[in-house]
DNA sequence: TTACCTCGTGTTGTTACAACACTATCTAAA
DNA sequence: TTTAGATAGTGTTGTAACAACACGAGGTAA
């Protein structure tokens, strides 16, 4: 006999937060839901977990299947599990966050183009389910952990200036952030080392370009650093 | 038509990491296990969650059955849902951690008083399924909460000294804290008041009562205040 | 050559934090 | 009632982290 079998159970789904940067602004992928409940609403993609994948890779599925890309920074933020959040039945929702660089990845487009859509985070649509929770929390989440981890590099192209950097920063944190400190602290970190190049062709002083090091960065989690911006 | 339900479903457990505090030491709650698999292993009490019920109303039964608190202070930690982490099928956990205070409940003994136990934090026996790595994770978060948010109160009486509740986080932290910055930042806090009642009783100086100001507390919240100790 | 634009750089005042030792008050026992 | 023993309660100071702040340098374009 095998209780587990027999005992009743919930549904249980994946959604994704996916936050892109284009250089400009923080955005956030919404699909434009198709079906009942919440048929024509815009919800974060999402996905029922398989029964013989991590809800990690079911993320890493999901983004794949939506927006192409495999190798981006997850994590997960949160299971949502008030008893009515979906009116078909009893969904679990697992709830992770991404972070994605829109130059890098050429987005799915076309055909779908008008059913999934990238949105300013300060511009959101009305949100089905519970989803309006969920982007909050992760939000929160996000805003917190950037202060505190290096996890800023992801967005950002594998050679960047320092000022690419902090916009970045003042667009996730959504304040602006003074300039010289900012220059000292990533410059302490240790974190980047400069390339030599230069950007060039813009119109004025061409800055100097820098790479994220990971061997380092690697190092300095093994001994618990701490990172501060 | 119902989709949800034709999806094959995963089966989903709360499991919950209680802290306990008698006024000496930090222990751990778990329950030797009475049947396969891991049968005679100490593991996490837990449950599975019913489907009328939210995770956080789950974890709160299986409080009330293991140790009959009700009233207690709980936080959902973390999702673990590795393919193979129970042997008996498809399992996620939903972990929660809370925080009791030993003194102010009995716990339930009698008949199964050899099958439920404390164990103080650094005594841990084996654990069965994953719930090394669970309570792994639960002890890292408390240590973090505690320093930034006042949770640490949950664990004190009502009323009670500095001594006291320094000694708490000491228990927590597992490294001794400086009594004078402490008491400090406690007072600057103002997330107590005196009593203007003493302990006494003592062999030594009666030391002063506070207790947590509570109202005081909220209207901190919500103004976004910051607690360091 | 000039106008324009962003790059890149140091100092200083303020604040937060850690380290540290002695007197006061209470109990208990001589 | 005196004394010993125990914990309560209290301030200062040096150091490190942080925020605020302005201008000359090096590019581009007209």
């Amino acid at each position: 006999m095998n209780e587990i079998l027999h005992f009743p159970r919930p549904s249980v789904t994946i959604d994704c937060v996916v936050f892109g940067y284009d250089g400009s602004a923080v955005s956030l992928l919404l699909i434009n839901r198709k079906e009942e409940p919440f048929n024509n609403m815009w919800t974060l993609p999402g996905d029922f977990l398989y029964l013989q994948e991590t809800p990690e890779a079911c993320a890493r599925r999901i983004l794949k299947s939506k927006t192409g890309i495999t190798n981006l920074y997850l994590e997960q933020i949160y299971t949502f599990g008030e008893v009515a959040r979906n009116p078909r039945g009893r969904v679990l929702s697992v709830a992770y966050y991404a972070l994605v660089d829109l130059r890098k990845f050429e987005l799915l487009t076309g055909t779908a183009a008008n059913d999934i859509k990238w949105f300013e985070v300060n511009k959101l649509p009305k949100t089905g389910f519970d989803h309006k929770e969920i982007i909050k929390v992760a939000l929160h989440r996000l805003k917190a952990k950037v202060t505190y981890q290096p996890i800023g590099f992801e967005l950002v192209d594998k050679k960047f200036t320092l000022t690419e950097l902090q916009y970045l920063y003042e667009c996730i944190l959504q304040h602006p952030v003074d300039k010289r400190n900012f220059r000292k602290r990533m410059q302490e970190s240790k974190l980047m080392k400069p390339t030599g190049e230069k950007r060039t062709g813009l119109k004025n002083r061409a800055p100097e370009l820098f790479k994220f090091d990971e061997p380092r960065y690697k190092k300095l989690v093994e001994e618990g650093f701490q990172f501060k911006i």
